[in-house]
DNA sequence: AATGAATGAGTTTTCATTCAT
DNA sequence: AATGAATGAAAACTCATTCAT
């Protein structure tokens, strides 16, 4: 492949790829689609990725990054109160927002690892728990201390919080109006999981 | 002369096509392959469906109406106090496990009809918010009759709870437990909603 | 394939397929087609032939057959005077016109047997030859008598009677009030004929 | 970024299908076969035309306009005498003849529009009516200057004019001379035609 | 004898990838 | 380095033919 002598390109390409991945879906995009996209010749995208697999697991890594620095940003044994596990989740969600404030590609992109090959389900898998654990250390945390219910599944309800967490930043991405949406949808999961969740 | 005598192997088809599709993904499973699951001709498959295409098609509108008849099995009016609301929770989430006890397929092959063509994604679109609607439809009889808390935002939080609902139904459906999952994912979902949502 | 036990089927079915192979052409006729057509099941056509081409092949033969009958009926040397000439004329375009007066599928499907295979494609060639050389022994005739003019080229001459009479025949099959319009392209072409070729 | 850089590529191909579907037929043509036969890969003919059919489409509008360019150039209402109504047809020969000097597929490859499509079939009539319309306005014209008989049937004869001038050209594409053939079958329909139609 | 479900060889068509310019 | 023409493996789809019932 000799040097990669633009790396705005490679940012270019693994931009493009990612909106239209995430829109269209990973197989109903063709290599040429980003190319023309870009105003640039296909064989180009050649000189950044060795094939289009390669393309998608960059984008894939790094929404996942993206995610996964949302999440764990905040440290899951910070919290000491109901009041500072509320601010928490506040911030995980203004973070996830600001992220995808580009539109719902992200998280639709993530869900087609598992239509690429056996290699991309499995590290979709493994992404997913992950993100998963660290949700549910955050409320064995509140529990131990004494702010979340003591009954809490804190596994079973970080699998659930994280569902609707995503699905929030989906349908504020989605909307036509993002702002007003980003709030009204933040205030609704706050106001459910709280009341869900306190002891 | 008749078309189509052996109404088996449509249905077989279908199922296995469901299942294939639900696992791999739509672009990942040939025509090739549902026929040697089948142990038929690939050609064999043509007589009953006209492509690959119609065979989605109609696996999805099945998903669909399956999803459909367990949601709106019970009529959004029914509930009178958080007790009835909860029964119909818990009744819902188990016609949905019930369904999608043979595996999660179900819910993964939906996601896929966005990546097909604009005429799938928009059927797909159509089905989610009708889904939504009818579950906020659910919240809104409770903040009428008093039993859920009046400033709830009845459209967002529907789609939290659909999404965690579904989520919930497809945990367990890959669990290597899947009545144990089910049971722990059905409490720590109505222990969330229900004091998510109750005055 | 053992007896041929309704020698009726043979005959539905090579009247048939002389409809559709001549109508929509040989390879756009599907053998299920000519079956439905005859509400029969179309495993039953291979009972009264080997193959798609058998058929194609038995019925070229009889159209020819009867286009060399209609030709040859006249023997060559029978017209001693310009009048017998003409009148021998008028017999094979009634003869003509009498058998594809269901319609003009003869022609055409004889053309498409170019597109079969090689060994079709000889069998057309040589029975073009023979018709015209049946037409040019007529003319050869006339003008040996006299009758006809001394510097006629038989041979191109009868290659162009014989594609202007076909045209007639077709033209006539087609028309929508056929027993018109054959009356008609048989004045125009007599009326040509005879003033192109007299002595 | 364009489209389509190659223009002798596209008219290579059109050349070769002319030929090809000319010789053994639309059906009997495969797209590798037109890919063989100028050494290129298969997939490079679909960066020229969008399928088989758009192929055909295109080689049937090249060849009825060179029909029509051929049968219009001479102005229907030019000819004032027989004198230049004959040199009218000999000019309108040779030019045909000309055209067609490559050989006779051309002719054979118009008549298979009828096995294509209903659209291809339509586009062929309407394509023969109106070289038909041109021909009866061309004897018309001589009927009404009186250098042609009073009484001729100016349609069914332009038919007939039509079909032997064509039979005509295929002879001679066809003959094994055709320089020879082509002096040989003009003077016989030459000798035919004016004989036949004059006053 | 008749049937039509099943079959798979044979085509068309797509598109990721290569490579000469 | 960039390009896009060319490629061909791979997948969808068709339909003549077979054969169990």
């Amino acid at each position: 492949m000799g040097r990669r002598r633009n790396p705005d390109r490679q940012r270019q390409i693994l931009d493009t790829a990612r909106r239209l991945f995430g829109s269209r879906g990973y197989h109903a995009t063709q290599i040429a689609d980003i190319a023309e996209s870009l105003q640039i010749g296909h064989g180009t995208v050649y000189r950044y990725f060795s094939n289009k697999r390669d393309i998608y697991e960059q984008v894939f890594d790094e929404v996942v990054a993206q995610y996964a620095a949302a999440l764990t940003h905040e440290a899951p044994g910070q919290a000491n109160s109901l009041e500072e596990y509320e601010a928490q989740l506040r911030r995980i969600s203004a973070t996830l927002t600001a992220l995808f404030g580009e539109g719902p590609e992200g998280l639709r992109l993530t869900l087609q690892a598992q239509t690429i090959d056996d290699a991309m389900r499995e590290r979709f898998q493994c992404a997913m728990s992950a993100f998963s654990a660290v949700s549910a250390m955050r409320l064995q945390n509140g529990i131990a201390k004494g702010f979340l219910r003591a009954d809490l599944d804190a596994i079973a309800t970080a699998d659930l919080l994280l569902s609707a967490t995503f699905e929030a930043v989906r349908k504020t991405a989605e909307a036509s109006d993002p702002a007003a949406a980003g709030i009204r949808y933040l205030e609704a999961s706050i106001g459910l999981f709280i009341r869900g969740v306190r002891a």
